[in-house]
DNA sequence: CATGACGATTACATCGATGTAAATATCCGG
DNA sequence: CCGGATATTTACATCGATGTAATCGTCATG
């Protein structure tokens, strides 16, 4: 009906300047009590809120923040994702959910496009993105980048330590006789990657076994869903020798794993070992169920998010972070647990 | 470095002024070819864009739209989330996602409290939604539901026919000599929420095929999550007489469901049944793998994108529509596929 | 060549909130 | 009752973009 009312609205209502109705919702110490109530209760009355567009183009902040992810059906993100939100809640901060489908032009629109411009800052988790297209410093918007970063000290940055979670995974599966571990989705080429670094655990855990390193079970994926996983497993029980055991780097790609290895007629855990990461809610309930590397995403998030909004309060403050954060190796029924 | 520039640094670069740089950026038709050319020049020279706050501040609209769902970790809302933001973008439209946890206050929140201020309508998936919680026409903020309405032609409305897919679903099972079919997450009262839609559609089905109708067998369960579905499963095997399938009213449930079914030594579907709704992904690749009816996802999105975005522009018009999706029954190994 | 029509461009006001600085009110000691 | 703090409130400008209406050119026509 009526439109929607405007500060100076509140203030006619209540007899007073528009300054003094700004003072009140700020918080400005220096108003009386009686003009304070008399301000709110105007408010009240007209049920006045704040408009968001004419606070930000003052001040210069939305109060919201960017979260880009490759994927939400990808159920580690959308986990992730929602301890994010619930973070950046308490925080008194929105969020804005980007999907950058993994592909570096739209990473890149996370950080400089359209969207970018309604936040304050951006928290990205990048798979395609070039060490030099970190240059963001120019338009000083602060980012927090989640898993490896492209390159040395260009952000901040919150991980796992993927190197020692794949070791202590590879070294499981070593301690219960597996010899001929394949990594699904693993690679040792390209720049330094989650992929890669998780590679080069296993490779670190293998030697230190003494196990020979063989590149042909080094098996690299379009993307990191079920059907990879699946396609991955199957064309592995190929080869000749056969994998004891698969090094999933997602619980996707081992979900996905179990399924063809059951298509096959294959039982795992006794023909062979899976092991995922991330610790999806589905790990916990197939079948069998699936040993994989729980990340600490509530921790992730929280990180991330302090980090960010620091970052958004002083800019140019203080070296670059490196937050490392938890993880736990979950023995479950596809490696006999 | 340098802050960002304004319309008017452009302006002074190209020797106009601020107002022929905004015609050049919208378009305006009377605009000569040599100042447009001019102009894109100084943007580009500059790396200006437009401020949205002061746009939106003049024309009352942010391009933005909330998509308020109760949990992103349901796979089917992260699904659904995954193509409205596709759908939204197709139309140049950003999506602010808000998750509710299905709690009528945040429900609410999405509707009229701080962000909502953010965003020009709502596309929202309630679960706790009172029908007198919609009366939302005094804001003139559009709104568009998923999934049943709360009440009769208070907004837009976007969803399958549940209680059809529920009947369709039943007949197959019993179809299959099934005849003691429990309903996982059913009610028979509440408003017309989806629970009770589908589980009228099952009580059509049996009515027709001359099944008695055994209030024992439709269970309710807290949250529609794996771990409600496992313990709804055990404690159905654990009556006397047991059912033979398992009509479980989402996907999550159903996996739930099978895995729990799975530690208890029964067979599915040998000794059992077991449909699920949503069709997620995981519901290929589960042990069995799950039927499940499966909703053109991409359909509710591009109708409710649409829908909503008709609203915007032309918030009065016409009457209240209630768009009905297709669905399909995707038969897979739980029931013998 | 005056007139009018129309295209291109611009000056100015405005959206809503708030920072700055100035004005006004209140209170204290002497 | 005054001078000087201190507390409270207000006028005004401003953030960036754009709608409105006015101005300035250009060109065809009678």
């Amino acid at each position: 009906m009526a439109a929607r009312p405007r500060i100076k609205d509140v203030a006619e209502y209540a007899g007073v300047s528009p300054k003094t109705v700004s003072n009140v919702i700020n918080d400005y110490e220096h108003v009386s009590d009686r003009t304070r109530e008399v301000v709110r209760e105007a408010i009240d009355a007209l049920g006045y809120r704040v408009n968001i567009a004419g606070r930000q183009l003052r001040q210069g902040r939305t109060g919201m923040i960017t979260l880009a992810v490759p994927e939400l059906d990808v159920a580690y993100f959308s986990e992730l994702a929602k301890h994010v939100m619930a973070e950046a809640d308490r925080r008194g901060q929105t969020v804005l959910l980007h999907q950058t489908g993994g592909v570096r032009e739209r990473e890149l629109a996370a950080l400089h496009g359209f969207d970018a411009q309604f936040t304050d800052g951006v928290i990205l988790s990048p798979l395609a993105l070039h060490p030099s297209d970190l240059a963001t410093r120019d338009r000083g918007l602060p980012v927090v980048l989640l898993g490896e970063r492209p390159a040395e000290g260009s952000t901040d940055h919150v991980a796992i330590d993927n190197v020692r979670a794949a070791r202590e995974a590879t070294e499981h599966l070593l301690g219960r006789g597996r010899r001929r571990i394949a990594v699904v989705g693993g690679t040792v080429r390209g720049r330094q990657g989650t992929d890669r670094l998780r590679t080069d655990g296993y490779r670190e855990a293998l030697e230190e076994a003494g196990v020979p390193f063989d590149s042909g079970l080094v098996v690299p994926v379009d993307a990191y869903h079920w059907k990879d996983g699946a396609r991955a497993a199957a064309a592995l029980m190929d080869t000749d020798p056969r994998p004891d055991a698969l090094l999933c780097l997602n619980d996707h790609l081992a979900l996905g794993a179990l399924r063809a290895l059951y298509e096959r007629g294959e039982s795992v855990p006794k023909d062979l070992d899976v092991v995922g990461f991330d610790d999806i809610e589905a790990a916990g309930f197939s079948v069998p169920s699936l040993t994989t590397v729980a990340p600490d995403k509530k921790e992730i998030a929280r990180a991330a998010v302090a980090l960010l909004l620091d970052r958004i309060e002083e800019p140019a403050t203080g070296p670059l972070l490196d937050h490392v954060v938890g993880h736990e190796l979950k023995v479950r029924e596809s490696t006999g647990g």
